[in-house]
DNA sequence: GACCAGGTCCTTG
DNA sequence: CAAGGACATGGT
């Protein structure tokens, strides 16, 4: 009989706070997180970075600017994450749902967690990781992220809990308390990019995480 | 050249 | 609901 999943993902949260302590994690103004979420789908992050950059000299790093840019002016910012058609489109259809819902990116700081998440995944080409990555990053709420690589971590260790079933399951056990979420997502990123691969886990430090 | 990257949407069985 | 493909550039 192994433990349950929940004292598993206790475990690999307590593990990896431990090894890796506290680390700076994506830092940024609101605006500049909610670009960045949507850039960073199934891209590297230092390919984000440099459009990031692009978009700067072409002052369109807000919700406001964007609102209003041409097409191809956020396409060629990007290009260099990949999909850029589609997530040109996708940024202007998120600065548009921030413009027209709201008025403005501060307006929407005075509202629910859970408004502006139903919000966001009415946005399309917004799911479930880039809504609580805007939530936790841009906006300081206690959403927890489940990516490729939480995923990855957890079944490693055994925890069977479908992927809708995760994000729950780390909220349960999770203080109320932003500073955990953030960095707890920062971990896994960091475990999961030094040490597992797609196909297989090396040297994996949470080894021994059924015992 | 093959394979992968901090997803999401759409179509099929 | 599960599985497969499309979207596209850049690094190993």
């Amino acid at each position: 009989m192994s433990v349950s999943s929940s004292v598993k993902v206790r475990r690999i949260i307590l593990s990896l706070a431990g090894h890796y302590g506290e680390i700076a994690w994506w830092p940024g103004d609101t605006d500049e997180v909610m670009i960045g979420a949507i850039l960073t789908q199934q891209t590297r992050w230092e390919n984000v970075e440099r459009a990031l950059l692009q978009l700067q000299w072409k002052g369109l790093t807000s919700m406001h600017s964007l609102h209003s840019a041409k097409k191809q002016d956020i396409e060629d910012a990007i290009r260099c994450t990949g999909f850029f058609r589609i997530k040109a489109q996708r940024l202007h259809s998120l600065a548009t749902h921030v413009m027209e819902s709201y008025g403005s990116v501060d307006e929407m700081r005075q509202f629910p967690t859970g408004t502006l998440r139903d919000g966001l995944l009415r946005v399309k080409g917004i799911g479930e990781e880039t809504a609580d990555c805007i939530l936790c990053f841009g906006f300081q709420r206690t959403s927890f992220v489940i990516d490729a690589y939480t995923e990855r971590i957890v079944r490693c260790a055994g925890v069977q809990e479908k992927r809708t079933e995760l994000k729950p399951l780390f909220e349960q056990i999770l203080p109320v308390d932003q500073k955990f979420y953030r960095q707890t997502h920062a971990h896994m990123v960091e475990y999961a990019k030094e040490y597992c691969g797609k196909k297989r886990c090396s040297e994996c430090i949470l080894v021994n995480l059924n015992g």
